[in-house]
DNA sequence: CGCGTCCTTGAACCGCGTCAAGCCAGGTGG
DNA sequence: CCACCTGGCTTGACGCGGTTCAAGGACGCG
């Protein structure tokens, strides 16, 4: 088991947690935060489950996905370091999605009734997080908006950007950084890994990506949000 | 124009503001609203309109809506009294969808960095505002699920539990209490207007609904419910 | 080397969106 | 009162995009 390091000590500047709070309820935290290591492809929580708090993306990356219908898995959202997860307020008790690794990842949870003495106790805290809440629902409405009417072209474009958007790329080689299966990008854009093949390929030969063996490289993310003609980013 | 009511006799038990802010809070909320009635079918908000503060809907019901990709609509929420719309933290400051009044309503609107006030010195408020979001942000990612996998038929039969879930039925008469038009449900679906008619006739063989002329009457929400496989209400 | 996993490409089927025509109810005006 | 028009609803026929099925190649691992 590798090192436990308390709020303090985290250094990520995208936590929540530790753009909220301050002084003592650091501490505070600090002492009711347990801390797990993923390995790749293992699972944080699962459809089903009872929920007991909130879990907090420390390092690493996560697809929330759902076990579904016709047998096809659906991501419904990626998750990014500082990220929070598997919270619904009251009134759900288990969970509804399935939460996986995609690379090893470092993850934080906070007790349920911490998180709401957190929540009670630190304005900025309670108040980034509705914020946080109110981006993360306006960017599922945007989904809900593009997966109903683009598409199958459009569709894996916009799995492309928004995997590019969460992820980012590793600035020396401009591959992406999370590598993700054809069959992974087929279900972020709701289709099949036969389809995304088949865009990818089309991509290539107008030269808005590079493809070497598995691993994607952009050459022109204008071009891909081209494909989708009212892609906004703002 | 109608009588101005303060948050103290408004008497709408699900407010988001009435459930969180209490004393004086209420007394300072209330001189900082302000009301207004829209007309069934005007817009509350547009895109590309820039975001002054929040909409609170106190009566009335409201569609959060897409201009959209190949000139079709999409319907990415439907608004029951009570509900907060048009937030989205710092990052934006443009509207991305339009708001528009399915039925006369009555809507509150509260100042931006009033509405910040209320969240940093509220905690009740606040955190009933993270469980709200938290909720709402499942439900728009059950809809990603849906909408990016389901059969159209499934899609229909959802689209009419959703509506039904949000504004519910005339007890008296059983018909849905806010009507709809077959392009409506298309919109909330994510089809045509035509595909509905094709479902609505189905069921209505199945005895799953009446029909009497334009208005729908729920025979069998369980009927309706197996359509979709996985449907879980809980 | 053999096996499993992932990727790629082609071919065939079918669900659903599109187009078109007709119906019904309500509104308006002569 | 009827004639006419308009907007929403219904139903049928057609064609295309995309899912499905299948076969073969590339790569990694024991």
């Amino acid at each position: 088991m590798k090192k436990r390091t308390t709020c303090n000590e985290c250094g990520n500047d995208n936590c929540l947690i530790t753009q909220g709070c301050f002084g003592e309820w650091l501490d505070k935290i600090s002492a009711n935060l347990e801390q797990c290591w993923y390995k790749k492809g293992s699972y944080i929580f699962q459809e089903g489950e009872p929920i007991y708090g909130i879990y907090i993306l420390a390092h690493g990356g996560i697809k929330v996905v759902t076990t579904s219908i016709h047998g096809r898995e659906q991501i419904v959202r990626l998750v990014k370091e500082g990220q929070i997860m598997g919270y619904s307020g009251e009134g759900k008790i288990h969970y509804q999605f399935n939460s996986v690794a995609l690379v090893d990842s470092k993850v934080c949870f906070v007790d349920k009734e911490v998180f709401e003495q957190i929540c009670m106790n630190n304005p900025k805290f309670a108040y980034n997080l509705i914020c946080f809440y109110g981006l993360e629902l306006q960017r599922a409405e945007m989904r809900v908006k593009y997966l109903a009417q683009m598409s199958t072209r459009e569709k894996v474009a916009m799995a492309f950007l928004y995997h590019y958007e969460i992820y980012g790329i590793n600035q020396s080689t401009k591959m992406l950084k999370i590598p993700l299966t054809r069959q992974e990008l087929a279900d972020i854009a709701g289709t099949t890994a036969e389809q995304v093949t088949r865009q990818l390929s089309e991509f290539e030969r107008k030269k808005l990506i590079a493809r070497n063996k598995r691993d994607i490289k952009i050459l022109q993310i204008k071009g891909l949000k081209a494909i989708i003609k009212d892609y906004n980013n703002e």
